[in-house]
DNA sequence: TATGCCGGGAA
DNA sequence: TTCCCGGCATA
């Protein structure tokens, strides 16, 4: 059947999920309709809200019609047929039921989240992706009449298309095997194992979409879960966003990133989650395990979150890349290695250093010229007598309050490259967000502009000096709406 | 609202 | 390369 088809209809959806549902109120796309110790509730989905749906819910497990025209549930962790069985007469069968006091301990390790500390791989054998995964999905017989299976099973083939429909996403091991081939064929290839640390995909695959697609399924699933145990694990207000599909904050081009840097004692470490840079501190400083069941929230102490601009920080980046004159400039290796610019993996902990893209311990520290630090415009209309601060940082101070600085690196490049590097510095309370409400502004301090624009200096420009009505004693830049270079600051 | 100026297009 | 301007950010 036409899984378009389907997705034009509003469909009843049995789906399985083992803690609370997050992001249900307000969504209006997914109506709870039935509900049971948190463990299962029909839905109705509409299809234009599937895929929010899809970002709040917990599609752990999914439907399918095997050959034999029965219904199975299938979890990500499932392997074949461990889940429920549904017969064609909407009654389900255990094959393997656990004891009512089993499946309460199995739920009250939902509470629990697994931490992808294992190489996303095959899982070992007798150990599930997510053992919070459903595997005694409760089907109430009563809903689950004769009429009833057959849209169940639409419903179930309406979400398996729409995982079909982002393969990028969906990673191998959450599809059983016996789900359809073509599925599986689609699905293979264009997402490899990889652990996860390293959130990369191969650049010769052309399968995999420059533009990746929202994250679903698992990474829903991680992401639900993660914020359900007030993990400050990734950017909440992307989730905000993403959830109540607010329109994106319009920024400029050069966008920022909030990175997170170590604040440890001659760490520079700089990582791209909180999660990471958390697991990093406890690791590496404080000697815990990665793992945060046991924190205390002490590695929020030795972490700050910074404002990247990505693009200058790229262009930054591919300054310092050692690049002979002749060899054609290499790509900025920074997208590559972190594509949470374009595509937030929140649940990645994309465990990736700056240290270790530019190979050296920090690209400020050691990259800058330690008594000249040149401030200037790339604008080729605005003077370009370099300004030499006495003092300037010989290092990155993360404590700062803000620091928007350029360096010239000491290499063979033309003078007029100048690699600006701009970083802005805040620091955050710990927040814990509802859904309810987008995140209010993280800091009403005085946030430094969020781009490489200048803020207006004190010297008057041309246009006040002048006024509009000599407009031909003004500097060129002026007349030609740029950068005064003949008042500058 | 005025100003500064970035980014991009046209010549 | 020069010139111009739309549009955004900021005061």
């Amino acid at each position: 059947m036409n899984s378009e088809g389907l997705l034009n209809k509003s469909l009843k959806v049995g789906i399985s999920s083992c803690t609370t549902v997050h992001g249900l109120a307000g969504n209006g796309g997914l109506h709870a309709g039935a509900r049971k110790e948190n463990c299962e509730f029909v839905a109705t989905v509409d299809s234009h809200k599937l895929q929010s749906a899809a970002s709040t819910g917990r599609f752990l497990c999914a439907l399918f019609l095997d050959d034999g025209g029965a219904v199975k549930e299938y979890r990500s962790d499932d392997s074949a047929v461990s889940g429920t069985v549904l017969t064609k007469e909407g009654k389900e069968k255990r094959p393997n039921e656990a004891p009512r006091e089993d499946r309460d301990v199995q739920e009250r390790r939902c509470d629990v989240l697994p931490r992808d500390t294992e190489p996303r791989g095959q899982p070992p054998a007798g150990r599930a992706l997510h053992p919070c995964a459903s595997s005694q999905i409760l089907v109430p017989t009563h809903r689950a009449a004769k009429g009833h299976a057959d849209r169940e099973v639409m419903a179930a083939a309406a979400l398996t298309s729409l995982s079909a429909t982002n393969p990028l996403v969906l990673p191998q091991n959450t599809v059983p095997e016996t789900t359809s081939k073509g599925l599986k064929e689609s699905l293979s290839g264009s997402y490899g194992s990889t652990t996860s640390g390293n959130w990369s995909w191969d650049a010769s695959d052309q399968s995999v979409p420059s533009t990746p697609s929202p994250p679903l399924w698992t990474d829903i699933n991680k992401t639900s879960l993660l914020l359900s145990q007030g993990d400050d694990l990734i950017d909440e207000s992307e989730i905000t966003h993403f959830l109540f599909e607010d329109p994106i904050p319009r920024k400029r081009k050069n966008s920022m990133k909030v990175m997170f840097k170590c604040l440890w004692k001659n760490c520079e470490t700089v990582l791209s989650s909180s999660s990471g840079i958390q697991r990093h501190v406890r690791t590496f400083h404080l000697g815990r395990n990665g793992d945060s069941e046991d924190s205390d929230g002490e590695e929020d102490f030795y972490y700050s979150e910074m404002e990247v601009n990505v693009d200058t920080l790229s262009e930054g980046l591919s300054c310092l890349t050692p690049a002979s004159p002749t060899a054609p400039m290499a790509p900025p290796t920074f997208y590559k290695a972190l594509p949470i610019f374009s595509c937030p993996h929140p649940s990645q902990r994309a465990l990736i250093s700056l240290r270790a893209e530019l190979g050296c311990t920090s690209p400020l520290s050691q990259s800058a010229p330690s008594t000249l630090c040149q401030i200037r415009t790339d604008h080729t209309y605005q003077a370009t007598a370099a300004l030499s601060i006495p003092g300037a940082p010989s290092a990155f101070r993360p404590n700062d309050a803000s620091a928007s600085l350029s360096w010239q690196p000491l290499r063979t490049t033309p003078p007029t490259q100048i690699c600006n590097f701009n970083v802005m510095e805040r620091r955050l309370p710990f927040q814990h967000t509802t859904f309810a409400k987008p995140l209010p502004p993280a800091v009403p301090t005085a946030k430094p502009s969020t781009g490489s624009r200048k803020s207006r200096g004190e010297a008057k420009k041309c246009r006040k000096v002048y006024g509009m009505e000599k407009k031909d004693l003004w500097c060129t830049a002026c007349r030609w709406k740029k950068a005064c270079q003949r008042f500058t600051d």
